[in-house]
DNA sequence: GCGTTCAGTTTACATCTGTAGTCATAGCAT
DNA sequence: ATGCTATGACTACAGATGTAAACTGAACGC
């Protein structure tokens, strides 16, 4: 196979951690955003300072996970990570971790916690019969 | 209400981190064990030398996820956790923080992700059933 | 009894994370 | 032109985590 490929997975370098996380979404749900912006979004809902989220969003930028595009004196910020590769990739992660990559238990281990919903049944019921087509 | 329950949740006051996790893997797997005999579980697997499990295994004591009992003069080592009781916080942290708290989305990831095996669907149709009994 | 050895305890240390303050600088207003 | 100000870059620092070596005390062999 050529060296090439050694190059990390999927563009990301390195996981996206909890805090960053919050920020992924805040660009996720609108953007390009400036910094402000951002902390517009989360600063109260996580009690942070304006200052915290610049240094995740540097952090994320460093991770290749957002791309900036100056805007005058400022940068806007927009996610390269995709949000579907981020949860698909935590999801997977937790199933091997716990679950040795069967995603049945889990499924049993939420119904035993009681986190199904009356809703939840009914969508994966369906996603259940859309699988099977 | 009485003072005396501002005791950490469920016994387990901290949170378990991934090789702290393996280590509880290996005593829900068999146990009580002694800190050679994890070490002969999971030091090749991962990679450790047995100085790392005595820390881990000591890490667990603090958070009182394991409890030890003194066999001579070493310790027997077993869980405090349980594991379901891990595994259900931690699939639930999972899908409040990336799905909001709903399940339904997360299979849809797994899916998309063709993390689903036959087995999976067959014993989520299965337990779906049984649910809806 | 006395040293060797084994096993838990202490100490170490680099990296990652959460959280934020300080610095420098480029525009903007006057 | 010049100082104010907004904004990214750099620095800080404590706690968690991964990984392991050094220390210490007790049990076991002789």
């Amino acid at each position: 196979m050529p060296a090439a490929n050694d190059q990390i997975k999927n563009g990301s370098g390195d996981r996206i951690s909890e805090a960053e996380h919050t920020v992924m979404e805040a660009l996720w749900e609108r953007s390009p955003l400036t910094a402000l912006e951002i902390c517009k979004e989360v600063c109260s809902r996580r009690d942070w300072s304006l200052a915290t989220v610049k240094t995740l969003l540097s952090r994320l930028v460093a991770k290749n996970a957002v791309a900036t595009e100056p805007d005058g004196r400022r940068f806007l910020y927009t996610p390269l990570l995709e949000k579907s590769d981020y949860t698909g990739a935590e999801s997977r992660r937790l199933v091997d971790r716990l679950f040795g990559g069967r995603a049945a238990p889990l499924f049993a281990q939420l119904a035993e916690a009681e986190a199904l919903t009356e809703a939840d049944l009914n969508e994966m019921e369906a996603l259940l019969k859309e699988l099977r087509k």
